[in-house]
DNA sequence: CATAACCGTATTGTATGCGATTTATAGGCG
DNA sequence: CGCCTATAAATCGCATACAATACGGTTATG
């Protein structure tokens, strides 16, 4: 097993020991997968999973079975498990339901955030701040989180579910399309929303989210990565053959 | 074990016995609550079920997994599962989200549904027509299908899979929720959507589709089944104190 | 008589084992 | 020398077994 460096996964705000432990591996499995530990098309083999977590593979198995309902990890039949390689249309796809839900999202919250909540924007935006430039993954991830904050903010359980989900299947496309730097711009966005949103606008407020995250597509999925690797050309025509790199 | 009457799941239009039998076990599951032949609340223990299907508890599990994850089914740490009971306000988040979701599907087709597919729709119409008022659980998974059917045309897969997942706890929220005959108008409404969409008029289709899920949710949830049985009063209630019927 | 503690039973949570399917490897044949 | 086939290794699909927890009834006790 060559190369086993792993890097520490970015310490997290809130450490949620809770739930099974099923449920454990689902986070740390999806967690690895966000912040690009695991690469989409890695294999994701049940038993060795479960060695490094002290488990058995009916645990990992029920893991990977949700990840691939949620379309983070793809499912073969007697084939196993690997990082889902999403397509450029896919990557349309999650983009388009992501923009009317999070509209909604907008749409409920303009005009009703209370201060508590203004101020957990600002100071998660603020973090968004620090980490600019700084560390690519960990950019990435706080910018999908903004989103998903914005959304518990709603109350409304299902929309959180999905949005969560558009979330992370956002962060894995980025991951794989998106220019360097490419959240460059996202953090002023940011706050022009929650703006618009304190101020009540909430037809600016859509517009502004609308913008924000056509403008997140566009950086990403109308802009394949430019790379001097060969490897990174060829990786999506290697896997849309079945072909995996080593 | 009294009472054994199970009344036989209506015909479906297309038998699918693709996949795992896991998958398997998840869609009868699925379906028998969406048809109501199992009522929110009933318990669901695994070795039961894996008996009847001839699977083992394994499989079972998988497939009370996915459905607690979709809102079906409620699962309790080592108390077991359960048919969902939506509350209210379940009920008015998924119909919220669902109007976000299927203004998407309108807005993709307005204008670009092939004969072919005109005459899928109007084909289903036509059976819903025909299920008018003589069976109320399949009235009710037709005008969902509907829905479904209308999403699948849009092609994009976590739209369909997003529609789908609000029509079934749309199914289910109207089966606790809503009055009899609920779906009465529902068909002349799909029919308008259906000119809409052909016309190519993607406002008004949105309108109507709005108006239509309005309606839907307004029958349903504004107006709680008001019942002589004093049993469907207090279900909710004692449901809400986790409590359940025998 | 009411209440609390105890124990048996039923059901879930997790691990493990076996057979099946797939993939990799090595050997034979053209 | 390359290709096809046969055999071996690895991995998954599923069932089963065991351990842990919660529930119901019974008995002991205040």
């Amino acid at each position: 097993m060559p190369g086993r460096k792993a890097p520490e996964p970015s310490a997290s705000p809130s450490v949620e020991p809770k739930g099974s432990r099923a449920q454990a591996v689902y986070r740390a499995i999806r967690r690895a997968i966000i912040e690009q530990a695991l690469r989409p098309g890695q294999k994701l083999p049940e038993d060795s999973i479960g060695d490094e977590f002290g488990v058995s593979r009916t645990l990992v198995r029920e893991a990977l079975g949700r990840l691939s309902v949620e379309g983070l990890v793809e499912l073969k039949p007697n084939r196993g498990a690997s990082v889902a390689y999403p397509t450029l249309e896919e990557a349309r796809d999650v983009f388009d339901v992501r923009r009317s839900l999070e509209r909604l999202v907008v749409q409920s919250l303009a005009g009703r955030l209370s201060t508590t909540q203004l101020h957990s924007l600002e100071s998660h935006v603020r973090r968004e701040d620090d980490a600019q430039g700084r560390d690519g993954p960990e950019s990435i991830r706080l910018a999908g989180e903004f989103h998903i904050l914005l959304a518990e903010m709603t109350g409304n359980g299902l929309l959180i579910r999905y949005v969560h989900e558009v979330c992370s299947r956002c962060s894995l496309i980025l991951a794989l399309y998106g220019r360097p730097h490419s959240s460059e711009c996202a953090v002023n966005e940011h706050r022009q929303i929650i703006a618009a949103l304190q101020s009540g606008d909430d037809g600016r407020a859509c517009t502004l989210m609308d913008h924000h995250l056509e403008a997140v597509a566009a950086r990403a999925v109308l802009a394949p990565r430019v790379s001097g690797d060969i490897r990174d050309l060829l990786a999506p025509y290697a896997r849309n053959e079945g072909l995996a790199p080593s």
